[in-house]
DNA sequence: ATCCCGATTTTGATAAAGTCCAAATCTGGA
DNA sequence: TCCAGATTTGGACTTTATCAAAATCGGGAT
């Protein structure tokens, strides 16, 4: 994210702290979740209710401005990489999340084989795995509870 | 889902009337929600209560006897064609929901070009885009608030 | 620099989907 | 037929997110 305030001015929506806020945090904590964001925002507002947070996450995303995924069991991520349709590996165990190429190159990056006539717009692919630390803490699969994520490097 | 009671023995399930509905609800329904699912059980039991449907879903899903898709903005659905590593194509007005055989064939289907160190255990994919029925309606894309279901044919 | 209207933020209530818990009931083997 | 353990049930509760109305703010016009 170059300059979050052109970015906003660009996209005719007014500048205001709790946006310019919500923006940094998404920046700096890829794939985090609204509290995860909310967290971030406060370190910097001091104050921003968790309504706001999710006014200026909801209306970035209209925009296209940052992008939305949503694994199971787990709430919304949110990411500033956008446009580049780009998917995703979840650890099954704590969550971690990582980006992956697409894997095949053009956007939409693949064509189902049948379309049913549906018009795609596009194609969310998810690797679902376990992420190195989970394998070393001998995790075996799904936990019925997701464990606590362990702190990778973020 | 030849003998559903034989099934659940094959699995050391005891058989009861609330998971013989529920797993006849789930086979006569593909992609139905929980909810769809219990009026489906209820046509047949009369009465079931709303945590046993999920209670059954649960064990039955454990067991691999049925399977759960997790597509954002809907509730999770169940079907019971498992073990084909077969995709979905999803409508994004009226979330109507269709098989789509793997985009590659072999299970997984799909390799990340870097899995960065995770052990992958499946590549999901879902196709987003418009049902034939949605775009003959006249639906944009992506409605605030998904359209009520125009009842396709099931 | 000030005013003002419409957009944004805030607070608090509400909704949707699913889980937790303990008491009542049922299943299947003895 | 009996019984222990598994299942079902009703109700409270949790999590994630939206709705609604009142208070506040942003930024173009004066
Ligand atoms: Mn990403
Ligand atoms: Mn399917
Ligand atoms: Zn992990
Ligand atoms: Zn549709």
């Amino acid at each position: 994210m170059r300059d979050p305030e052109s970015t906003l001015r660009q996209h005719h929506l007014p500048v205001t702290a709790q946006r310019l806020a919500v923006l940094w945090a998404v920046s700096h904590h890829p794939h985090a979740t609204a509290d995860e964001i909310t967290v971030g925002a406060r370190a910097l507002l001091g104050t921003i209710s968790r309504q706001s947070v999710y006014n200026v996450l909801n209306v970035l995303t209209d925009k296209g401005i940052i992008r939305r995924i949503q694994p199971a069991d787990s709430p919304a991520r949110y990411e500033d990489r956008v446009g580049d349709n780009h998917h995703h590996l979840v650890c099954r165990a704590c969550g971690q999340t990582e980006d992956v190429c697409c894997a095949v190159g053009g956007a939409p990056c693949l064509e189902a084989h049948d379309d049913h006539g549906f018009k795609i717009d596009e194609a969310e692919v998810i690797y679902w795995g376990l992420c190195p630390s989970c394998q070393r803490a001998g995790v075996s699969a799904a936990p019925a509870r997701p464990l606590p994520p362990h702190h990778h490097h973020d």
